[in-house]
DNA sequence: AGCAAAATCATCCGAAAGTATGAGTACAAA
DNA sequence: TTTGTACTCATACTTTCGGATGATTTTGCT
């Protein structure tokens, strides 16, 4: 923007100086062939064609980027305040889940993969795989979307 | 802007005085050297500034104002599932969420493959894959662990 | 100290999920 | 009529998930 104004003035004594050079030039062709037959509307039309062109560049040499601001509302939905939730200590026993897999348990419910759980609770990939795949063998489920989903039906989650 | 106005000012300003100037060169040229109908120069100049003028106004017309989009966060606090599960409609149309999408969400949440899905819903994996990666994309998530989370956040899920 | 449960990690393999792309149909709006 | 959107389906490919299995290390308890 500061620099702007510069490059502004710039253009501004270039376009006088090219619109000068081609006034010259018709001029002096004015002179070298205005004996010989030409059309006047042919050159008129040359004229209007070669200024056209340079308002057009000049418009868009020189228009101040029009920036129309657009405030868009990103809506960012806040976590529930869920923190802090104790699981039903009986009903984890009663079905058999350690610390370890409902570690695993509450972070799938997060939405997380595994090798992100893995780099959550510093352990290996592996180890993730083989403590939801327990933890699927005591939840009597296949997937992790039905593991979250009864767990929380259990009252295993918030 | 302010001081847009002012460049802008001085950006015609300038035109005009080079346009002035280059018709004062050719009347001096005229004088010097030739006698050709002076009306001619008028003519052309006249020709040049309303063809400049034409081709400033077609780029301004024709070119489309640049737009810088600021996009500001606004935290918005999810209305609470008690008063009901109906699927609300604002949100919905807001997420860009169409009703065969919304189907394969609900159906996701209930811990549903999507070969599940699919029989359910009488239509073939290929087409939940395509549903379900509009979903996420709408959701703005990677996975459907994800998407279930969030849109029960966002209040789109009991 | 010894044992059982828990936790860790690994490999192999198949299933499921997800990405990218293209395309045909239907239907409503411009 | 053209345009746009939603819905449908397909192929090909990559990534992630999950199952099966075995192994080593910790930990807690008697």
């Amino acid at each position: 923007m500061i620099g702007n104004t510069f490059s502004k003035n710039k253009l501004v004594i270039l376009y006088g100086a090219s619109l000068a050079g081609i006034l010259l030039l018709l001029k002096w062709l004015e002179f070298r062939f205005v004996i010989i037959d030409h059309s006047f509307e042919v050159y008129i039309g040359a004229i209007a064609l070669i200024f056209t062109s340079l308002g057009i560049w000049l418009a868009i040499k020189l228009s101040r980027p029009k920036i129309k601001t657009i405030i868009v509302e990103k809506e960012v939905y806040p976590t529930k305040p869920s923190e802090g939730f104790i699981p039903d200590e009986k009903k984890l026993l009663k079905t058999g889940i350690s610390k370890r897999e409902w570690d695993v348990l509450q972070l799938m419910s997060e939405g997380l993969s595994n090798q992100e759980i893995a780099a959550r609770l510093f352990v290996s990939l592996n180890t993730i795989k083989t403590h939801s795949s327990n933890l699927f063998e005591k939840l009597d489920v296949k997937r992790r979307t039905q593991a979250i989903e009864k767990a929380k039906r259990m009252g295993l989650l918030s």
